[in-house]
DNA sequence: AGAAAGCCTCGGCCGC
DNA sequence: TGCGGCCGAGGCTTTC
């Protein structure tokens, strides 16, 4: 569910946390998952001073006196100070909070929390996170990056929507947001990367930077012009043609069936 | 009951 | 035939 926006918005959060010192961490075995042991979090961001906060892709970073932090919130977590949230709830899933769905966190000195809130158990926590496995961010991606996502070096390459979705190639883009961008520059999802021509390459990079230009104003993923056809037997909000549904990166891909080719 | 917006692993297939 | 890389399917987990 939290997609780049999403993320971009706990880290805006988290920057309110900057200067303090961590007086103890907690998470379950669940958000530990990526970690030698459950108690490895505990253990190593003990007395750190959060220095700073960064992000790539969906991996949101704290940046500390030591070690590097990572947060990762997977279909249903929501970063919180205390109890105000990074985003207003979230469009799927609950749109409440509970205690209990605390998965991870860090106390701080001056008596505040920044937790980890994830009904769904998906959402990480990280120490010293390997950066390398992921492509460049995509919320303000270069031309230059642009072109290596759409080039393929043999063969029609993967569905661009499949292609989109890679985090090592470009590190960010969520289902949502693949579709919309596609949506947007009028491409099927199931084209080829490498068929894509000249004019469709820059339709679609235009296409990416207005999304997140138009998202990040509105406040999020979920709030795209795409989201209004996103149902079975939905109606394309721009021509009012059908809309299609199929699995595409191992993802429920939506895409009009007149305008998008 | 089925599907869900992330991510990881596994297994099959393709090409060298 | 052997092997690595690529890609899609399936699993995780819980909720609505």
């Amino acid at each position: 569910m939290p997609e780049i926006l999403e993320v971009e918005s706990y880290r805006a959060l988290a920057e309110r946390v900057v200067g303090a010192r961590i007086v103890r961490g907690f998470s379950d075995q669940y958000a530990a998952k990526k970690l030698p042991t459950t108690s490895f979090w505990a253990r190593s961001v003990k007395g750190l001073t959060i220095t700073g906060t960064d992000r790539r892709g969906k991996l949101m970073l704290l940046e500390t006196d030591g070690l590097r932090l990572g947060m990762r919130f997977g279909m249903t977590g929501v970063l919180l100070l205390d109890s105000d949230a990074g985003i207003d709830g979230l469009f799927y899933g609950p749109h409440t909070y509970r205690p209990d769905w605390i998965r991870a966190g860090l106390e701080l000195d001056d008596g505040r929390r920044l937790v980890l809130h994830d009904p769904r158990r998906l959402g990480r926590v990280e120490v010293d996170p390997d950066l390398s496995e992921l492509g460049p961010d995509a919320l303000a991606i270069s031309r230059k990056a642009f072109d290596e996502v759409v080039t393929i070096t043999r063969g029609e390459g993967p569905a661009i929507k499949a292609r989109l979705l890679d985090q090592a190639v470009v590190a960010g883009v969520g289902n949502l947001l693949g579709d919309e961008m596609l949506f947007r520059a009028g491409i099927d999802p199931r084209r080829g990367t490498a068929t894509l021509n000249g004019v469709e390459r820059v339709a679609l990079f235009t296409a990416w930077r207005k999304t997140m230009k138009t998202l990040q104003k509105r406040g999020g993923s979920h709030t795209g012009d795409h989201m209004l056809g996103r149902a079975p037997g939905g109606l394309c909000p721009r021509d009012g043609a059908t809309m299609r549904s199929a699995t595409i990166g191992g993802r429920t891909t939506y895409w009009c069936s007149l305008h998008q080719h």
